[in-house]
DNA sequence: AATGAATGAGGCTTCATTCAT
DNA sequence: TATGAATGAAGCCTCATTCAT
């Protein structure tokens, strides 16, 4: 039945996500799913082939969401909105995100699909922005492509702090702080004009 | 004896950069190192702290002597050479700290150890370089732990592309102009005061 | 099955019994039982769960329907039903109980599942029905834990003797006779009222 | 050096009276004596033969103690008496006594020794002092050996419970309170007259 | 098609004992 | 004589996968 194929598929990716891939174990998938233990193998022929599943699944239904929504305004709006926007949206997929990161990191195929799939075509558009901003003169003439990244790994290393690696025990930052100082770092750098 | 320590923490580097931790055996290891398995654990009450042993001591080892270097110069010289630093630290190990960063997306016990005692010491003394040249009045008076991070952040950004996501294959960047520009990002910012 | 868990703790019973917790091999134990070593863990988490198992089956096992039994008849019957049920379960599982026991000196960890599940429950069914017998008028108001344990020392200090220790060998006691006389002391004393 | 060997000896005999001789390491009882492990196979081939040792010194040293005083005075004088003269040896010795207890179940040399050398001779006495009451109409005319074993079993129950098993976690008793039931019980049983 | 009991290879870890210094 | 680093056999336990029902 298809219905038992996806409802395994399901489990699978709540457990993967909650505890990665080694750790997993297809007992508590099958527990999850409320199936036998040897169910499992009548649709995956093995747990390897389920994490594929899963993955695949993910990138065809969750991630494309993180392509949505440019902002315009004043730059100080847009980079706070895209900022926020990007926070908000890797929030709620944090778990499945990060299982997916992880695998990414050691399976070509997946690395593929997410980097064409996502990353490409959300820097493509950034970049753009970039662009166009600095054509109206309200950039400065960086090499956009680079420019664009360092926005988003100041924003990133963040979520991996946080969402990742559970940082929060340790070091708790204000979300609201965060982005500001993203922002006033990113525009105006922290060098010290005052003086 | 150290050297005997040594000799074990480099074979494990070796041998999970090849397998990845959770398929890297104690045997192998010890093969590797050309000690008895019982060996290693004269050294390190477990495989996890072995792990964390190896990362921690490539992350830390080089440490030191940056900070002292970082003392003396401009601050545009301080940055450039912390990046350069960390830079050439990942470059040359990358397989063994992607690895470490995939097993620490899901096991809060490497984590652990690992922020404690790597991660929250390194950015204590960055935090404190960077409060250091506030009250000199060279830096802008924000969160240093913010601060620290976002630089942080955009070279880790330009890693993962690089050498964790083989983003090469798509895009590939010149390493230079990655430093400079993120030096350049992070003293002044991107926004174009129309000089 | 519960039929394979019984087979299983029968087995681990005859080779505990044989050679000791610790000196028994769960190997060894699967071969007796006759499946494979890791089919023991299906039933006991741990080596540890199954000899606590094995002695609390076996203690655990009579006791109700000797509860039961006990409920009609004279007090001097009830005890001395206890005393010659206990004492059978004893003689025909002193290995084991001597092993139990041995262990149990030092190893918190086995002590306290079995206190708490074994000894606890049972003395606590022993004090009721003195607490019961009691309010009846027909034993003395003296604490129900303290009495209770004092009647099973003595019986307790016999099996030492005999079982655990091989006193036979020293001085032999008349089975009958040790029991009728810890009844009459239990319930009348060994001082002379001058009858 | 016989200085040399006393130390390891003693502290052997501390190590294994706070672990029981399996869960002894000799890691540990090198530690405790500060000398290095392997000095200890200087002077005992093998950690067994440390243990018998550890056993014998003990016998000779300690335990005689065992058999101090036979109280006179009234019946119920003397049984409180001799109770407590035993019970406060006994708490002072406990942690060694349960080591030399817990390995004689299973050495029949040790047995011997703790048998002849102690258990005998106490009751020899114990059981003189019963029949010279007896023949004063004082006690009942009961198998002295057995009397006498029923009133050291209720003692050693409470013994074995706290000293042994540290049941005091579980249920703890007031000692006095202890001695007076056995006290009583023992002389005047547990059957109600008053009705 | 579904079950879930059973398997057994293989992993990490412990620790008494040895031996070169 | 003393050291303590090194050994390696052996043990407990995990878990993906199989298969009789």
């Amino acid at each position: 039945m298809e219905e038992r194929r996806r409802e395994i598929l399901a489990a699978a990716g709540r457990v993967f996500a909650r505890k990665g891939f080694e750790r997993s174990t297809t007992a508590e998938i099958a527990r999850e799913a409320g199936v036998a233990e040897g169910t499992i193998f009548r649709y995956f022929p093995t747990k390897r082939d389920l994490l594929v599943s899963v993955v695949a699944s993910l990138v065809m239904e969750s991630l494309p969401a993180l392509l949505e929504r440019i902002e315009t305004g004043t730059i100080e709006d847009a980079i706070k909105d895209i900022l926020r926007n990007r926070l908000d949206l890797i929030k709620e997929n944090a778990p499945l995100l990060k299982l997916f990161f992880a695998e990414a990191l050691f399976r070509e195929d997946l690395r593929e699909k997410f980097i064409e799939e996502v990353v490409l075509r959300a820097t493509a558009r950034a970049e753009a922005f970039y662009r166009q901003q600095q054509e109206q003169g309200n950039l400065r003439p960086l090499n956009p492509q680079i420019a664009i990244r360092c926005l988003m790994g100041m924003l990133g290393i963040f979520v991996i702090w946080k969402e990742f690696l559970g940082g929060d025990k340790y070091v708790r930052f204000d979300e609201e702080e965060v982005l500001e100082t993203i922002t006033t770092i990113y525009l105006d750098g922290v060098r010290d004009r005052g003086r």
